[in-house]
DNA sequence: TCCTTTATTGGGAGCGTTCCCAATTATATG
DNA sequence: CATATAATTGGGAACGCTCCCAATAAAGGA
């Protein structure tokens, strides 16, 4: 706080004026090498740090991103998510020398909250991790033009920059492998339809009866939160309607599901079948352990932030969309290994 | 980015001049009221927000706080713990109208990265979570007098601000508690030693059996990295000496316990007790649910905000220590409510 | 050797605020 | 009504840096 040290003490230290300090700092190439080596030596010596906010105003690059997290899923901020995420983006971020700043965008603050972001200069890019499908965020970011990118693609706004995986591909691709199992009423336990991986996942769903020929039936389908209580409430419907197998659109509403699944006697798979999504690192570890589409979350934070560098850097001529593979975890929910499991193909 | 809109223009519209405008931007009294409202009603209408960079270059001040959680415990940041925390700082955060700035302390990037936070000269004051015993962080906060709070207090330098909860006396009565419901054989997985919580957790434990008049038994106490992985190995070491409870220093651990009692065909609480520590939200629903001591771990995060705010306002004689209630939720782990369980006090 | 080109370096101006002091106006006091 | 006092306002300077252009030194070519 009080006398910091500036690039005019390490000018007056190294014996050059303040211009070639900062041409050090800033890597340009027009600056002997002798005194360069100099400069450096005297910064490292004094433990000199340009001050950001000075940079900021003088250059307007900050060196610093914004993440943006809608509290409209707040309840999904305690399952190991956004953990993961934070953790890609971070990575990213230590590797290309920038800074993350955090927003939990409770609905209350969200518009002042916005107008913070987009308006303090601070800010580089944003990356929107989750955004609910009429988020006001992407709107405002939309306006103010600050380059950002989505964290899951965008309902409506269909070019916006984004890494996602393909939801719906994968969703129906575990969907018809439990039908190759020999299931014949796969139900499923959606996430919200306000968020487009639930409803992506879900159409994933129906694509797989389709391609058998099997028209939805709605008591097999069950909108969930993507929350544990979601997927135990959802379950507790379900099981109504008697399903041999469930396709589950998260693995914290899985564990949920199996809860119910628990408490109403039912065993898993033999009663049941279940398939969550994500492989969080508790799907390993579930009695049985969770069969579960697993997507690269820490590597979609990277790939986000990697991104949205290029956007700022190179503008709008970046690439701008990027989708990453998904895997099937095979492992014990869905019966693939018990000897009663017939598959079909 | 482009041309933003500056102060200089609020005046303009406004009819006042520079000083004036930031004047009721910063809502100091001398200000006529009617030139208050007109100079706001500009602001509002044009949508504009002061450049935090000039800000801070000017004042000092940018409503900015750090938050640094070491990657050391990068394992821990699977479980919620930090989700929970982070809610809590940044709903204190938002109501006081600062922003958060992250740092994964990557050990590679480490050192770079606290010069950073340090000397960008961007952030008001740091709030440190579950720092190692050594952690560097801690040392270059100092040295450099930022205003800081840690989570989880300082093993050594005992006079830092921070808010906690009482690690030892908790787990102390945790422990005891079990002794009452009569188990003979009270076994530990307690934390890594280089993390403050894992040993004061452990002491607590010592402090109970020393109540009791019961030598620690070496055999008895296995020593996990608050990992369901680490919690599940520890148990079965632990096995090999036949306790008939465990008091396990995390939710996680515990976790892993009750995996590794399964596959070795113990019925929890029958053939072995548990209790963990944390209450994390999965704790309710574990099969069968765990009995655990609940730290108020959003409460904590929102506290340190507040705190660092007050250090960072009032100085060195702001509130520097804060610890914050637990309680013993009990649940089934325990084996408070089985018929078997025979209370000895 | 003199002139042109290139490599380095220095310093003024400006980024958008806040802070401080001086100026102006309004209000109160005798 | 004149003067002291309070309320309001304006503008210069500074915050620490980058950018741009001009200046100087070194090097190459005729």
């Amino acid at each position: 706080m009080s006398n910091r040290l500036t690039i005019i003490e390490i000018a007056k230290h190294s014996g050059v004026s303040r211009s070639t300090v900062s041409r050090v700092i800033n890597d340009d190439p027009n600056v002997n090498t002798e005194t360069r080596e100099r400069v450096r030596a005297v910064m490292q010596k004094l433990n000199f740090h340009p001050n950001v906010a000075a940079r900021g105003l003088a250059a307007g690059k900050t060196r610093i991103l914004g993440l943006v997290i809608p509290m409209g899923v707040s309840a999904l901020f305690s399952d190991p998510y956004f953990p993961q995420l934070i953790q890609g983006i971070s990575a990213a971020c230590n590797q290309h020398n920038y800074s993350t700043m955090l927003w939990l965008a409770d609905p209350e603050y969200e518009r002042r909250m916005i107008q913070q972001i987009v308006s303090s200069g601070l800010i580089e890019g944003v990356i929107v991790a989750s955004a609910l499908n009429d988020d006001p965020v992407v709107e405002a970011l939309m306006q103010r033009q600050i380059p950002f990118v989505l964290v899951g693609r965008h309902p409506t706004h269909t070019n916006l920059a984004y890494v996602d995986v393909d939801n719906r591909v994968s969703a129906r691709d575990a969907v018809l492998y439990l039908m190759r199992l020999g299931y014949q009423r796969v139900a499923t336990i959606a996430g919200p339809h306000n968020m487009i991986a639930g409803v992506d996942r879900l159409n994933g769903y129906k694509d797989a009866l389709k391609t058998r020929g099997i028209a939805p039936d709605p008591n097999l389908i069950a909108e969930g939160d993507f929350s544990e209580g979601g997927g135990y409430q959802e379950m507790q419907r379900l099981l109504r309607h008697a399903p041999d197998a469930v396709f589950v659109a998260s693995d914290a509403m899985a564990l949920g599901a199996m809860r119910a699944l628990r408490e109403a006697g039912k065993r898993v798979p033999d009663d049941i079948a279940l398939v969550g999504f994500d492989d969080m690192p508790f799907a390993a570890h579930t009695e049985p352990p969770l069969t579960t589409v697993r997507q690269p979350i820490h590597r979609a934070g990277f790939v986000a932030t990697e991104t949205l560098l290029a956007l700022i850097a190179e503008g709008a001529n970046a690439p701008r969309r990027v989708i990453l593979p998904t895997e099937l975890v095979i492992r014990e929910t869905c019966g693939a290994h018990r000897a009663s499991a017939k598959p079909t193909v």
